[in-house]
DNA sequence: TTGTACGCGTTATCAT
DNA sequence: ATGATAACGCGTACAA
C-alpha cells in the first residue's frame, strides 16, 4: 500500500546512517566516492537512499565544498539572438556538469549590478557575460566577480577571457556587399548609441563606404535600437528624404524587419527600389517575406565556446586569452542591384 | 597561458565582528533585524562592511534557513511564448523579493525530472511548472517536489494549484470565426499529438465544426510540430488534395507562418485564396506580411498571477486553486470571407 | 574498510 | 543592547 505522507523533515544523510547503522561518513563515502569502499556497502546504501527518498542538501554540500555547480549566463535581453547563444552556454555547461542560470538585464546596469551581487554571494562558481551594457558597471564589482568569461564583444579598457566576433568586419562585409552590387547611396540604421555592438558595426559601414570612395553625405546614419518599431522610425525618415537611399543597412534584424515593413507600406518593394541588409541571422530572417539577406554570427557557437573556456578556466587547465569566431554574409532576397545605378 | 586573478578569500561575517570587536551575532543582526540594535551600532556594522566588501554567504543562509529565496520556472522550449510567460513570472517574484531560475526542457521529460532533482534537492523554495509534457513525469517526484503551481493547462489527473486558459474554447471560437466568415471546408493543423494544449485546441476545433453542422468529411487535421517547417508540410498536403480548403486554423502561430510560406509559393494569396488563422498572438503574428489573426493568450498575465499565487502558498496566505483567464480573438489580415462561398 | 569529530558561515536561543 | 553558543547537513582529516 503506498504512502502518500509527505514526510515533513526532508531525509537527510542521518537517517540513512541510522538505517543501515552505518556512520554518516561510510554513507558520504558511498555516495561521492565509491571506491574507497566495499561493494557490498554501497550496496546497500544506495539501497537504502532509493528506499527513504534521501537527497543530499545541496546548501550543505555547496557550503562545506565552496562550490555550487552553476554558472551564471547574464544577457541584456531575452530576444532570440541572445537566447541562441545561451543554448550553446547551456550545451557545454552540461557537458561539463555544471547548471546553468540565465539572467537578463534589459539592458539596465542596475540588474546587472543585482546578478553580480549574487553571484558574489557564491551563487555561482563563474559567469558567462554577454554584452555588457556599461563598461564602468563590471569595474565596481570585478573584485569580487567569480571567474568570468565575456561574450560577443569584449569590454572596453578591461582584460577578461573573450570569445567574440569581428563586429566591424563584419559590417564591413555587409556595407561592401551593397557598394558590389551598384549601391552608392546606403544609408544604415544603428543600435543604441552606448552599445559597443551597435558602435563597431557603425564603424563597419563607414570604413566600407571610405574603402568604396563614397563622400560622407551620400551615405548617413539615422538612430534605432534595434527593435523593429525603431527600424521603421528610422526607415519612415530615410523614406521622407528628397534622395532616399536606395540600400539601407540595419545593425540588427529586426530593425530590418521595421525598414521592410515602412519600404512596403509606402507601395514600394524590396529589394526592386530598395535593397535591405540585416544583421545577425535570426530565424526571422529566413521566414519573413522576402527573405532576409544578413550577416550570420555563430550564436551557438560563441556561448559554447565561451562556456568550455569557463570550464577550462574552473579546471585551472589552459586556454586562448581572446577568441574570435567568423561570421558569413548570407545572401537572401532582400538585396539586388539598384534599378537606376548612379554614378 | 594566462592566470585569471585569484578570488581572495570571501570576506565572512566573522571578519567583520573582529574589525568592530562585535561578535558575530551582531553584525548579523545589524544586517537582518537593525530595529533591535543602537541606530549608532548599526551605522557602524554597515560602514565596516562597506569597508571590507562583506557579503552574506547565501548558502551557509540557505542551510541555516532552509529556505533560498528562489523559484523555478520549468518551460517547455524556448520559443517567444514561453518566454513572455516567464517574464510576467519573473516580475512577480520580484516584487515577492524571490529570484527565478528558468529550465527548459525541451520537451524532454527526462530533463524534467534533472529539475525536478535539483529543486527536491533543496534549490529552489518552490516551482512554477509551464505545461509539462508528461504527466507520469510529475507524478514520481510529486512526493519530493516543494510548492508547485501549474501554468497554462492542468495537469491530467493530478490536483495543482493552477492558472490557464480554457484552449478549448479559444479554439472553438477560432474556428467559429472562420465558419463565421462563410467558410466551410476549413483544416486543422495540429500540435504534437501527446501536447495536452494541442489536443485540447483540436477539440475546440472539431467542436466548432460540430456546432455548425459541418459534415466531419469536409474539416480534416492534419499533424504538425509547432514549428514553422512542421506548418510547411502540413500546408503542402493540404494543397495537394483535389479539394484544397478555403480556410487553415493553426494550432499556433509558426505553423500558420509556415502555411503562409507555401501558400504564398505557389502563387496563391492570403487571405483572397486561403484564410490563414493563427494561435497564441505572437509578436511575429504582427509584423509578418500579412499580420496574422490570431487568438491573444494573456502569457505575461499567465506567469504573473501563477508566480503571485506561488507567493500566497509559500506565505500560507489563502489563493484560489483553478483560475482560468480570458483569451482574444484578434482578427488581422489572414482571414477574410472565401471568394466563392459554397454552401 | 569504517567510525569519530570538526568546521564551513549563518541565524536563533539563550544569557548577560 | 550585546555576547556566547548551538544548531543547520555535509565532507573529510585522522583514528581505529
Amino acid at each position: 500500500m503506498p504512502r502518500p505522507s509527505q514526510p515533513l523533515r526532508p531525509t537527510t544523510i542521518k537517517d540513512v546512517a541510522r538505517e543501515l547503522d552505518l556512520s554518516v561518513a561510510t554513507v558520504s563515502r558511498a555516495l561521492t566516492k565509491p571506491k574507497l569502499l566495499r561493494p557490498e556497502t554501497v550496496a546497500r546504501v544506495r539501497a537504502a537512499v532509493e528506499k527513504l527518498g534521501y537527497r543530499p542538501n545541496l546548501a550543505a554540500q555547496n557550503l562545506k565544498l565552496g562550490t555550487t555547480g552553476i554558472v551564471y549566463v547574464i544577457v541584456p535581453s531575452l530576444s532570440p539572438f541572445f537566447l541562441e547563444i545561451f543554448r550553446g552556454a547551456e550545451r557545454a555547461a552540461q557537458e561539463g556538469g555544471y547548471s546553468v542560470v540565465m539572467g537578463h538585464t534589459d539592458r539596465h546596469p542596475d540588474r546587472e549590478g543585482e546578478f553580480f551581487d549574487q553571484v558574489s554571494c557564491g551563487r555561482a562558481d563563474g559567469v558567462l557575460l554577454v554584452s555588457t551594457a556599461e563598461a564602468e558597471a563590471i569595474v565596481n564589482h570585478k573584485r569580487r566577480l567569480p571567474p568570468t568569461v565575456v561574450v560577443l564583444e569584449a569590454v572596453e579598457g578591461q582584460i577578461f577571457p573573450t570569445v567574440r566576433v569581428d563586429h566591424k568586419k563584419a559590417a564591413f562585409e555587409a556595407t561592401n556587399h551593397l557598394i558590389e552590387l551598384g549601391h552608392r547611396r546606403i544609408a544604415h540604421i544603428t543600435g543604441p548609441a552606448r552599445s559597443p555592438m551597435a558602435i563597431h558595426r557603425r564603424e563597419g559601414y563607414l570604413a566600407a563606404l571610405a574603402a568604396a570612395g563614397i563622400r560622407s553625405g551620400e551615405g548617413s546614419c539615422v538612430p534605432g535600437e534595434f527593435t523593429v518599431a525603431s527600424g521603421e522610425v528610422a526607415m519612415a525618415s530615410l523614406l521622407s528624404r528628397p534622395k532616399p537611399p536606395t540600400a539601407v543597412f540595419a545593425a540588427n534584424d529586426e530593425m530590418a524587419i521595421g525598414a521592410i515593413r515602412v519600404i512596403k507600406d509606402r507601395g514600394l518593394r524590396v529589394p526592386q527600389d530598395v535593397s535591405v541588409m540585416g544583421f545577425d541571422d535570426q530565424r526571422i530572417a529566413t521566414i519573413y517575406d522576402p527573405p532576409l539577406s544578413t550577416v550570420r554570427l555563430p550564436t551557438f557557437d560563441l556561448g559554447y565556446s565561451a562556456m568550455v573556456k569557463l570550464r577550462c578556466i574552473l579546471a585551472k587547465e589552459s586556454y586562448e586569452m581572446d577568441v574570435v569566431l567568423s561570421t558569413t554574409l548570407i545572401q537572401r532576397a532582400t538585396t539586388a542591384a539598384p534599378r537606376i545605378p548612379d554614378a
